[in-house]
DNA sequence: CAGTGGTCTAGACCACTCT
DNA sequence: GAGTGGTCTAGACCACTGG
């Protein structure tokens, strides 16, 4: 397993500096003098004024992309500089309570899954798609019974009278699916924020679970961790599992 | 804006199915197939095979070597079938209490700034990298008294009487820097987890600045949400901000 | 219609590693 | 030395968008 090298700020691999790396900085001290919403030079006119193929040029914009500092249009739009981005917080507590600003609420039945999907919105944006399932012969009349505005968890509480019990939900990184994506508005293999949970009632059997995938580049997940004592271990009904 | 109209699992941009995808199709079947640390037939070959150009089988082998289904070495070595991966379970608690198992741990002083950085180690390999940046004047002495063992959190609770107030961590999704991929091992623009919190003591002033980030395909990040009351708020000293 | 981005090809050279 | 992945080129065709 060879480590990827890097020497001051260049990472040595075959060339000692890519030459879509010297394009890469070249674009971005050009975005830099660029204000947002602004149109973007072509790809073959950076291609012949750098004196690069396409190709080199495409995987240094490509990257400018995935990191929401270009946005790309389709036709004769083409690319522009994206604008100083809104990043919208959301707290880990409105993500699962399901508070979050939602449209195209979806309820599927498929044997004895029910599954709840609906797309996060901020500001006429859509920032997350968040899916829920349960098990519908736990739930009779669900899809008729739901109204699709109700928070989740609480129409299932009041509904179906489930006390739900605490949560241990997980974060990680994935790339976009086809249909994510699409849901999303960013390319498949997007880098997205995904956090997951199993809920149970407060017996312990398992009722809800659910995923949420974030644009990672317009959300972020915030979180809150109460005082921590002097021996660096946090106070009160917070308990976190070790490791 | 144009979307990514998706119909189907298949997504239409411009060829209804690019060949790229049919690929990363055919080779998800392929590794299907193929144990863990076995040899994956190299890229000039499945350009044959499939009949397409080798920069196209590229394309979906770099998706596969993203998603961590693929290693890939230099030389000789090739590409390899990734095993099934061990994936860790970095709790936020030892993520913040710098309780993950460390390594190279390196203080610099730059003016006013402190900043000590370590590796995060699960089982022989670099999971993440964590930053913390202190204010030099309020910790004076700080390169010669720390251990560099010592959780950095309870050093400086113990040695320099800090007492830390509650915390509201942040976490998305980003594109590893150079020098990050360089010190996880992994390439440049590799999606990876960022979590970063501003430290204050208990009177609310700022003491540290922190920043972890996390390699996606081999750490998960785990909460903690305590139990809910009927109304869909949780109880207890856990208060999430609104939105 | 012209120009854009998305995809794809068939080559090429390089650094590297194993035998 | 042979074969690997990493990079790069100079073309090509397509779907789409705007004037």
């Amino acid at each position: 397993m060879s480590r990827w090298l890097s020497t001051g700020n260049n990472v040595r691999v075959v060339p000692a500096i890519p030459r879509y790396y010297q394009a890469k900085a070249r674009l971005l001290d050009l975005l830099g003098e660029l204000p947002g919403n602004t149109p973007f030079p072509p790809e073959r006119e950076l291609s012949d004024v750098f004196g690069m193929s396409r190709t080199t040029i495409r995987k240094a914009m490509n990257e400018l992309v995935l990191e929401g500092r270009l946005i790309r249009g389709t036709g004769r739009q083409g690319t522009t500089v994206a604008p100083p981005q809104h990043v919208h917080r959301l707290s880990l507590d409105a993500v699962v309570q399901d508070l979050a600003t939602r449209e195209q609420v979806a309820v599927r039945i498929t044997g004895d899954v029910l599954g709840v999907e609906s797309v996060l919105v901020r500001g006429d944006e859509p920032i997350g798609v968040r899916s829920t399932y349960l098990r519908a012969s736990r739930f009779p009349g669900f899809a008729a019974r739901y109204d699709r505005t109700t928070p989740l968890r609480k129409f299932l509480s009041d509904a179906y009278e489930i006390r739900f019990g605490e949560l241990h939900p997980w974060c990680t990184t994935a790339l976009a699916t086809p249909r994510v994506a699409g849901l999303l508005d960013v390319r498949p293999a997007t880098p997205v924020l995904s956090i997951a949970w199993l809920g149970h009632d407060f017996r312990g059997v398992p009722v809800e679970r659910s995923w949420v995938v974030l644009r990672g580049d317009r959300a972020h997940l915030t979180m809150h961790l109460p005082r921590a004592d002097h021996a660096g271990r946090f106070e009160g009904s917070a308990q976190f599992h070790a490791s």
